[in-house]
DNA sequence: GAATCTACCAACACGGTGTCGAGAAAGTCG
DNA sequence: CGACTTTCTCGACACCGTGTTGGTAGATTC
């Protein structure tokens, strides 16, 4: 959870008592819509409307449009880090735990759809949005780049590769960008039920194959 | 170039005899500005007066502000498949041959860095500008597929691997998001002068490369 | 029962988009 | 040449979305 100086939560003016029901309508209501259409179809009005309040008592719970998204994207960095964790400990066979690695992004990333595409979309024109996106993609890479410097260790991995971050940036971006291209049905764009094995192949390779 | 129906170039009018010099003094202060701060900065009056019109004037040469840039896009999909055929003649050595795939869509993409930024902004929230993105893409993924498909063919490639076409997407757009990350300055990034080298290691182990 | 705080909204100012209708300038043809 | 058409131009307007102001009603606190 993303909190300012003040110690409030993102874009609620006064976290004191209540009004919560107000700000999690708002949030399901965002939610909702962007299922619907994307964030820039969506007004403010909208959001309002759909909570049921006016338009100017939506800037008392958040002071725009783009903060109720950066809220959502809260949620992903918080959930992805808790899925990430749980799949980390029953981490047994190293090489075939790549797979669910990949699997457990995927999953991740298509159970928030509607947020993904917002995020992506706002991250075009918004720095904050940005940074916070640059953070769940931050703990995928880390995630990665110890593994590969492990299987180095153990002499597993190809001596020949590159660093084990610039590696782990090239494939988990890779996987990001072939997800999206799936949930936003762009073309071209891999078939999504050979997606994970696609990753799984070049990660593998990547990882353990020798360069011809 | 894309033409509509009656033949005329995008978002021109009236295409007979003249007034192009005002049309392509708009696109290069598209471009101008596209250097200077992104898309969503950039309002129809400023184009129209670096261009030396008022902003209704700039409704007679362009529909919108979306459709300058689209013909910019336009321009990188002639540019990029006239690059990519020339490399395709001096093939060579197959093997050694993807470094120079990978360097060539790296040197297309970072010349026009200001426009590739404007795409990924438009594509966002533009179906048209995605279109036309796709077939950037599109030219892409055809050529890696056919190579590899070679190769394939040749008894060179790893008999494991995926479908060759949806191999090539998954590593064209690696390759797309890897660049796109370093243009725009994200973090996470693969330090841009391993950027060719890394994508290389990826690419060649996923095509000759076998899985551990 | 006065002061304070939470929750709310009508009305406004602003900035951007796209259109309309009225010209000016420049070419075309009898 | 002078009427006619086409190209090009822009002031003024209607519209939409954002964010702010200023004020109110109800609950809570002292």
């Amino acid at each position: 959870m993303v909190r300012d100086m003040a110690g409030s939560v993102r874009g609620r003016r006064a976290p004191r008592v209540s009004g919560d029901e107000r700000e999690r309508a708002i949030l399901e209501e965002a939610e909702r819509l962007l299922g619907e259409r994307s964030l820039g179809e969506i007004s403010v009005d909208d959001l309002a409307r759909g909570a049921g309040i006016s338009r100017p008592t939506f800037y008392f719970y958040f002071p725009s449009k783009d903060a109720v998204v950066l809220t959502l994207i809260d949620r992903i960095v918080v959930e992805a880090d808790r899925v990430r964790d749980e799949s980390l400990q029953s981490q047994a066979d190293p090489v075939a735990s790549w797979r669910e690695s990949i699997r457990i992004m995927y999953a991740t990333f298509a159970e928030h759809g509607a947020t993904v595409r917002a995020a992506a979309e706002l991250g075009a024109t918004n720095d904050e949005a940005r940074a916070l996106w640059s953070r769940v993609m931050e703990g995928w890479v880390e995630h990665v780049a110890e593994r590969i410097e492990a299987e180095v260790a153990r002499g597993a991995a190809t001596p020949a590769a590159p660093p084990p971050r610039e590696l782990a940036i090239a494939l988990v971006q890779m996987a990001e960008r072939v997800m999206h291209a799936i949930f936003i049905a762009e073309s071209p764009a891999v078939d999504a039920t050979q997606a994970v094995d696609v990753l799984d192949h070049v990660w593998r390779t990547a990882i353990y194959g020798a360069a011809a």
